[in-house]
RNA sequence: GGGAGUUUAGCUCAGUUGGUUAGAGCACCUGCCUUACAAGCAGGGGGUCAUAGGUUCGAGUCCUAUAACUCCUACCA
């Protein structure tokens, strides 16, 4: 039988261990259950596996054991995803090196290192949190393997027409010295000032007002705009303007883009300083300036600020323009500005020659196979939506970075030709492997592509992974679309949106079937978790080794979804209660079955069919929830029907069960039966949730009868038994009963198991008389009376 | 500026297609050492469902407006 204290340090090490010498979660393709696939998004190798992470990957954690539970034949990947810049920076932090300091092969070395040691480290984890995912499954983004796939699909979008090489505008990091595309951007607030300098009129002691918040751009002004409308300038339009401290000239234009309300209604154009400079550009085809280098630094063409970064040439130009007296004045303002996500740098628009991937012409396609795709919860979908709706530029897929798959590309010399090597040669690496064929031209002379792709041209494919696309036919075309993707909502934009964009190209239909989408964890309300915030108490392996892994995925499932969870001691306590508090009804019941006969019973006492009926109940409510992925109000649903089964209906029987002698083998096997399966269902419903627990009582009782080998292969369902509606109300009707006896006790200070010399009980159904050697048990009552009459009990002490 | 979400008890949240007296957990108060569990059990107090209109026999739920908070997106001269 149970210990008296559930000890979880043990148990919990113990059953992983079995689990994983099992192959309980082992996926089988050859079975002939339906398949159920989930395409867990890959973690990016880039620090710790924080309790955000742990807060949404136990969310899919959860549908795949239901799923497992309910039936089906279950594809549970997992994956990491280690190549790309968040790797880099990792290795660079914790060498405390930059990548460009020392050699590219020794570089790589050095993030293959890194990363495995931390995806052991990210693998014990999800492993120690009872993770059920097959991990023989298990793929990394950097392996031969993935980087064929990645650089397959490269090359059959180049064939296609959707991947295409172009010079042109693409917003680039100055910080990480990269190309960066659109979904990779964040806004920021920063402050900065409104500089109004003096731009005079050629020949004339006139000049025109501009404000600027980036005056080190000057040396890159092609012309200044007005409104047309703005009477104001009217007399300046098609004037040449000399550029302040350069002394350039330039002219004066008219555009609608240039907001009267704005600044001074005059606004210089330099090549490029935004969004909108781009835009005029190439609407009056201007001149192409630049005045940023790749690594934040002025030109040439700054002239004596040649090689400051830009902030400092910027303070260094104001001081300039005030000594010569053409700044005005400065006003202090806050603007959002465009930044990298991954290092908070403001955007700079830089010109390359680059491979992209056709989204601004497809985007109504991708808008559409949105709709074939069901929605968890379905207002996420807007996101996307909106997301889509405004993407303006394709995606800039050349990182020129190290440690990534190589794009697996040749160029003449002699002619600039593209040279592709053939898919038989994949993976390939230009850098080290040379080409083996020559230019149309005839040449030899081919150069290598030194680029990288970026991380999300092959985090986009895991759908194409897990189905073993190129590998095995038969198994990709059964496999896909896949059944769900879980993830937060943080990469809608990113993930899901290329993903769905590679699928189309590539498979021409949704990569998956359903899409939940979780929230994120809060430190407190309105307060994001960082860096500063994560201290120890939130640590995920603390809190595995402290409070359980149990106890930790129960804290996980409290959420519902969509929505943001704050991190709560709260639900850790509450945890811990039930945990406990299953472990004493479990102890309990299975001393109440110590003689039992497993067999099916068609005889049962009315309250042992109430309580089977309230089972079965909670069952369908419970698989309703899921089946919408709405994990939290699901366990609710399993934890209210727990709690009454304990405190009413264990209450109700126990004496009952104590006795067998005075209440007969019937009434005994009866109560057996309920508290048998009943018993097994609550600890089935749990092992979602409890997977340590559950299967250690399971184990070391229903195991001997159930000949299943874990609990989390066991099917969720129903307990068969013919039932009457009438039973249900009945049951019902008992527990109103003994709660205004309870309350009669609880407001007289009485115990309750002080006896009541008399019950009379009017108006309620007559069959509750069946149910009356229950009733006298848990009401301690000698004699139990019944009158007709208004419904109501009265006690005769 | 565009879009989405939230607003229900002191706190965290349920409330499915409109239907009796609006629910749960925590916290609080009062009891009870009951042959599993005091990390337990029983009982209790506490809400103008953000505000204002409207539809309806009937609104927490549907419609319109307003406010506050959060997120996404845009603006970045």
């Amino acid at each position: 039988m149970l210990d008296k204290k559930y000890n979880f340090q043990e148990c919990e090490k113990k059953w992983q261990n079995y689990w994983a010498d099992q192959s309980i979660y082992k996926f089988n393709p050859n079975s002939d259950k339906k398949i159920f696939s989930i395409d867990t998004p890959p973690p990016t190798v880039s620090g710790k596996i924080h309790i955000g992470h742990v807060f949404s990957y136990s969310q899919a954690e959860f549908v795949a054991r239901f799923k497992r539970m309910m039936g089906y034949n279950v594809f549970y990947s997992f994956g990491f995803d280690d190549n790309g810049l968040p790797t880099e920076r990792l290795v660079e932090k914790e060498y405390g090196i930059k990548a460009h300091e020392i050699s590219r092969e020794e570089f790589r070395e050095k993030c293959i290192e890194v990363a495995q040691k931390y995806e052991k480290n990210f693998k014990d984890i999800f492993q120690s949190l009872g993770n059920s995912a097959d991990f023989s499954l298990c793929y990394s983004t950097v392996s031969p393997e993935v980087q064929k796939l990645s650089q397959k699909s490269f090359l059959d979008l180049v064939r296609s027409g959707e991947a295409y090489y172009a010079e042109k505008p693409a917003i680039w990091c100055p910080e990480c010295r990269i190309s960066i595309a659109q979904a990779e951007l964040e806004n920021k607030d920063i402050s900065s000032n409104f500089n109004y300098l003096k731009f005079y009129i050629k020949n004339s002691n006139e000049y025109i007002e501009i404000a600027t918040t980036r005056p080190e751009l000057l040396c890159a002004c092609v012309c200044l705009f007005v409104n047309p409308d703005d009477d104001r300038y009217k007399k300046f339009v098609n004037k040449d303007v000399i550029v302040p401290l350069y002394n350039f000239e330039v002219k004066v234009l008219t555009d609608e883009k240039a907001d009267i309300n704005k600044g001074t209604g005059a606004v210089m154009c330099c090549t490029y300083g935004d969004e909108t400079d781009l835009y005029w550009q190439e609407k009056y085809n201007l001149p192409r300036k630049v005045a940023i280098d790749d690594t934040g630094r002025m030109t040439e063409l700054a002239l004596k600020y040649q090689g400051m970064k830009t902030k400092a040439a910027r303070d260094s130009i104001i001081e300039d323009l005030r000594n010569q007296d053409l700044l005005i004045k400065q006003e202090p303002i806050i603007h959002s500005v465009s930044t990298h996500e991954r290092c908070g740098t403001p955007m700079e628009i830089n010109i390359k020659k680059q491979w992209f991937i056709k989204l601004v012409d497809n985007k109504n396609i991708f808008l559409k196979r949105a709709d074939e795709i069901n929605w968890y919860p379905d207002f996420m979908k807007s996101r996307y939506i909106n997301w889509v709706e405004n993407v303006d530029k394709d995606w800039c897929i050349s990182r020129q970075r190290y440690f990534g798959v190589p794009i697996p590309v040749w160029y003449c010399a002699k002619c600039g030709n593209i040279i592709l090597p053939d898919d038989d040669e994949l993976p390939i690496n230009p850098l080290i492997q040379k080409c083996n064929k020559k230019c149309q031209c005839g040449s030899d002379d081919l150069i290598p592509e030194t680029d990288v792709f970026d991380t999300w041209q092959t985090s986009s494919i895991t759908p194409l992974i897990n189905c073993r696309w190129q590998n095995d036919k038969d198994f990709c075309n059964k496999m896909m679309p896949m059944s769900l993707r879980p993830n937060a909502h943080d990469i809608i934009r990113t993930w899901d949106f290329y993903t769905i964009a590679k699928n189309h190209y590539h498979m021409n239909c949704i990569p998956w079937q359903n899409l939940m989408i979780s929230g994120f964890v809060m430190a407190d309300k309105n307060e994001k978790i960082s860096k500063s915030k994560s201290n120890s108490k939130m640590s995920t392996e603390n809190l595995i080794q402290e409070k359980s892994a149990d106890v930790t995925r129960y804290w996980a499932a409290t959420g519902s979804l969509g929505k943001d969870i704050i991190f709560s001691d709260e639900e850790f306590k509450n945890g811990q209660k039930l945990i406990n508090k299953i472990w004493n009804a479990s102890k309990f019941t299975l001393t109440l079955l110590e003689n039992y006969e497993s067999k099916e019973n068609k005889d049962l006492l009315l309250i042992d069919k109430w309580i089977i009926a309230k089972y079965n109940e909670m069952h369908k409510k419970f698989v309703d929830y899921f089946e919408k992925y709405e994990i939290g109000l699901a366990m609710r649903e399993i934890e209210k029907f727990f709690w009454n089964f304990c405190d009413n209906y264990i209450e109700i029987v126990k004496r009952r069960l104590y006795n067998p002698d005075i209440y007969g083998e019937k009434a005994t096997e009866s109560a057996q039966f309920a508290i048998y399966n009943v018993l097994l269902g609550i600890l089935k419903h749990f092992a979602i949730y409890l997977p340590h627990i559950t299967e250690e009582v399971y184990q070391s009782y229903f195991k001997n009868f159930e000949k299943v080998s874990s609990i989390h292969l066991c099917e969720l369902s129903t307990i068969n038994i013919e039932l009457n509606p009438k039973d249900v109300k009945i049951g019902e009707e008992l527990i109103e009963i003994i709660t205004k006896v309870r309350s009669y006790k609880s407001e007289n200070n009485y115990s309750l198991k002080e006896e009541i010399s008399k019950l009379i009980i009017s108006g309620y159904d007559p069959d509750i008389k069946l149910t009356e050697s229950d009733l006298k048990d848990v009401t301690s009552a000698c004699e139990i009376e019944y009158v007709n009459g208004e419904k109501s009990i009265k006690i005769i002490k």
